[in-house]
DNA sequence: TTGTAGGCGTTATCAG
DNA sequence: CTGATAACGCCTACAA
């Protein structure tokens, strides 16, 4: 007794497939056509079958989001944005993980191509020429949260991170911190290479040297533990930072449990600026002052690009830059 | 120009569409004729359609993960162990969130049998009749993380939270804890119903009585600090609570914050417990002492039995238990 | 080894 | 308004 199908309801109400087909989708039919389908409907428990309507109608009003890392909580906050959008339009969205390794993220955008969703959603973590080109020649639309290059040729919506940084450093600045120091990720990735200029930029627009930069070798918060010796074990000559920046409040978690240990006090020996503005920012102890990168507003606006685009594939790829505030807690004084 | 399809190849490498079939999927074949397909798949860069085939063979090659919350950290560590065994095995693993309400979950699984996946891997907050049956009457194999009535007839993965909170009553008794308080989550919940009780029996088997029990409203960390006062402002007579068991890591990452700030420090004056042993435990300050339920391995186990039953369905269904454990850090003395 | 043809469950077209 | 039937793209007997 395997599922029923539409042959069967038709068979137990004695209409034809084609009329059940007209009932189940609104289309018109007499009162007591209706009457018929629906009851035989409930009583076999007929369930249509997606795939065969998809195969189809040729969509499957599935969408797909992939991100790099599901234990990084900037993800839960664009998750839950993008999930109200797509729902509300009447679409499933099935989220995939990518894990860190590009070639991941390459085989997934291609894959796509096999029909499981109607458009995909992509925060790449890092990007080559192999992705944008897999995104350029993707058969679904696909929209990009984050940054890739314009000959990608596709929607994206991305941070302006130099500029929450600048908001970071001005409101170290105010404060009297000058020993400013940064605790960025991996620099080999989107994220993690603007966000190393933005500092930089920011540093000079104060007229203030770097203290010390490290460099994790992940966005994580073991990765951070792991770099904060970098920050802190600098030279006597340097001295200690009195403030850090971390590329993410993961990073930032991590940076203030080795301060712990190390004896020093957040914020009254070192500030602790995080970036992303996540749960977790008002988990921690003290509660943590980041950088809002606007995950939130990212995630929905992303997902009304991807709905428009699959609406309208011709409309002209829009790059949407989203701005950046600080939410001020804790960690800084 | 859309997507090629079988015949196309076909046409393109001057063979049948049995031909192309075939060395698609590795059955015998001529070393030429192999090679002029390959040519053709990779001139169109044609990808099979994965409804198409999936509608065909009948299996799709992809399983579902459902969550309630994809904010809470126990998921993570269990969709991580999930995702590693089902990927092992060739699926894909798609993660969808139900949000708390359990008419949510009913839908979700009676729309599995629209043919999304092969196989469900649910972990429901809450059950009812109505899940149960729709858990029963479900086209494919359901396998639960949780605890659900043997009746439903699957296969189900538990923790032994009773266990694990007895774990925590002992080491906060041998630490010489007696005013012992309980943060509990809602108590209509399935986790909710077990900690309370095993609250209970592992108070009673140290012939102790509870200071007090306050339910939030949800096991999140919002919810955690609202219900934080009902423990600390309990009327002099009964006096503050020494020590706090949390029914989730988030519940105790809320009431550890409540705690600082009515200047009680944690573990001097309140020791805090947490269940779920989440990344949370080791990145919230102080460190988390937690009850381990064993997420990873439920995950791990769960994701083995709904394996084993796409490949047999038959089999009878089986109920594991897995034990906890007590990760100890600094939340305790 | 290779090709032909039928069917998976659904919707859309076209007659009635 | 309803019913028969041809696709959608693929796999798999079965035949050659």
């Amino acid at each position: 007794m395997s599922r029923p199908t539409i042959a069967g309801v038709a068979r137990a109400a004695g209409v034809s497939v084609a009329s059940v087909s007209r009932v189940l989708n609104g289309l018109p039919a007499t009162e007591e056509m209706a009457e018929r389908v629906q009851r035989a409907v409930a009583d076999l428990g007929y369930v249509p079958d997606s795939r065969a309507r998809s195969l189809k109608v040729g969509r499957t009003f599935q969408l797909t989001l992939a991100v790099a890392d599901v234990g990084n909580p900037v993800y839960v906050t664009m998750m839950r944005a993008v999930e109200e959008v797509v729902s509300a339009a009447g679409y499933r969205l099935v989220v995939t993980t990518t894990g860190p390794e590009i070639v991941d993220e390459v085989a997934l955008v291609r894959g796509m191509a096999r029909g499981y969703a109607d458009g995909l959603l992509i925060s790449p973590i890092r990007v080559d020429e192999d992705l944008v080109k897999s995104i350029r020649e993707c058969e679904v639309p696909v929209v990009v949260a984050g940054n890739v290059p314009a000959k990608a040729g596709v929607d994206t919506v991305r941070a302006n991170s130099p500029k929450g940084m600048l908001l970071a450093v001005n409101h170290l600045v105010a404060k009297g911190r000058r020993r400013i120091a940064f605790l960025n990720g991996p620099a080999d990735t989107v994220p993690g290479t603007a966000r190393a200029k933005g500092f930089a930029d920011a540093l000079k627009a104060h007229k203030l040297q770097p203290i010390a930069v490290a460099e994790a070798t992940d966005f994580t918060f073991t990765a951070g533990r792991a770099a904060a010796p970098a920050l802190l074990g600098v030279k006597v000559s340097a001295g200690l930072p009195d403030a850090v920046i971390c590329a993410n409040d993961l990073l930032a978690v991590g940076l203030m449990h080795e301060l712990a240990a190390a004896g020093l006090e957040v914020p009254a020996d070192v500030a602790v600026v995080g970036m992303d503005d996540s749960e977790l920012a008002e988990q921690c102890f003290p509660t943590l002052t980041s950088v809002n990168l606007g995950s939130a507003e990212r995630g929905r606006r992303a997902a009304e690009l991807l709905l428009a685009r699959i609406e309208d594939n011709d409309r002209t790829p829009r790059r949407i830059v989203v701005q950046p505030s600080l939410s001020i807690r804790r960690s800084t004084p």
